[in-house]
DNA sequence: ACAGCATAACTATGAACATAGTTAGTTGAC
DNA sequence: GTCAACTAACTATGTTCATAGTTATGCTGT
């Protein structure tokens, strides 16, 4: 359900085309949760079923057309709505931690791939998610700025520095990741003499 | 996937019925790895088709009869071979950071509610870990007595050291997630005034 | 005697997600 | 003028996962 909402948040920046959806996503709300075209195209199509999204065919070229979807104030209600309840939590799925629950069986080489594989990841994750904060930070990302456009001027340092705090506990995630996986490297050497 | 290779590490310990691996499952590898009934035992005769494991059917009562899924060499090899295979790093898909990133959006006290609910949530989770090190620490886990009765002497260092470091691993983000709601709680009381 | 609980093993259904492929118009470079 | 890259919008298929319900046996306490 949470792709639904996803949407709506970059929908209640601006109305966008399918298209657009796809491009603004990945450069802003997918950053925290990734969806590919094939889920995008018929979740906002269900969503204009349920009321949530109003779409508005245009011509595109001579032939062609494409749908500009609006939020409609029952999207807008529905996003709010789901801001303010209390999320579930989702029981632990990692297969990093199921990896390492068992490493006796891999071998010690092949397990020291492994934590530094995470450390890489983690760290290119981190630096990413540190030159978004740069660009909130001085407002040179373009989807915040238009978001920041479409409101009014005294809400802008909340809706940046929701955005940077978000950011920040991912770099935080993946910090802690990293020293995790600098102490599996010490405990493979210690473990596996 | 993923299940297969935790229902591969539950079994290499000892062959389980059905029943059995369900009441495994949610005591040990089941804190890494999470699913419910209805994706186990579909997925233990899978892995019969596919040869992991061995089904061997056993009596129970006058009438009725259950099968008890032993590994097989394939199934072991298979296990081998995913541990020394490098993971697949999935996409971000976190509600919470979703959510944090457009936190104007929530009432002030709806924000700070969610807020708490993830340190509750992340607290408990914490504390419940500590005391699986604990019972991983002093042998008293009744899943770990069974695996290391079952293995040499030599590799009960080894087996207990990784789990403990998994467990440990979770606390870190645990208390990573504590401390960036912290934060997020004085944000919201900067932000919201 | 039978209630209640644990054991045992499924089944059904729909939503969510991954991966890959398709169709067709538009724009810009060489 | 034609070819590549981009814009636009799907479609197909299979897997994974969540939620809920079903059927039946055995054991224990009152």
């Amino acid at each position: 359900m949470s792709l639904r909402y996803a949407l709506l948040a970059l929908l209640t920046s601006q109305p966008l085309t399918g298209y657009d959806v796809l491009k603004h996503f990945e450069q802003s709300v997918g950053y925290v949760w990734h969806a590919p075209d094939s889920q995008i195209y018929p979740e906002l199509r269900r969503m204009e079923k349920d009321g949530l999204l109003n779409g508005v065919e245009e011509p595109w070229g001579t032939k062609g057309k494409k749908k500009r979807y609006h939020i409609t104030p029952e999207g807008v209600e529905a996003f709010r709505s789901w801001m303010n309840t209390t999320l579930d939590y989702a029981r632990e799925r990692d297969p990093i931690h199921l990896k390492a629950a068992y490493l006796e069986w891999a071998d010690p080489d092949q397990a020291r791939n492994q934590m530094h594989a995470h450390i890489a990841y983690h760290s290119s994750r981190a630096q990413q998610w540190r030159e978004m904060i740069a660009a909130l930070e001085d407002r040179s990302n373009p989807i915040l700025a238009t978001r920041l456009a479409a409101a009014p001027k005294e809400d802008w340092t909340k809706i940046a520095g929701y955005k940077i705090f978000t950011y920040e506990g991912m770099i935080d995630r993946a910090k802690a990741e990293i020293e995790w996986a600098r102490r599996g490297l010490d405990l493979i050497d210690k473990l596996e003499s």
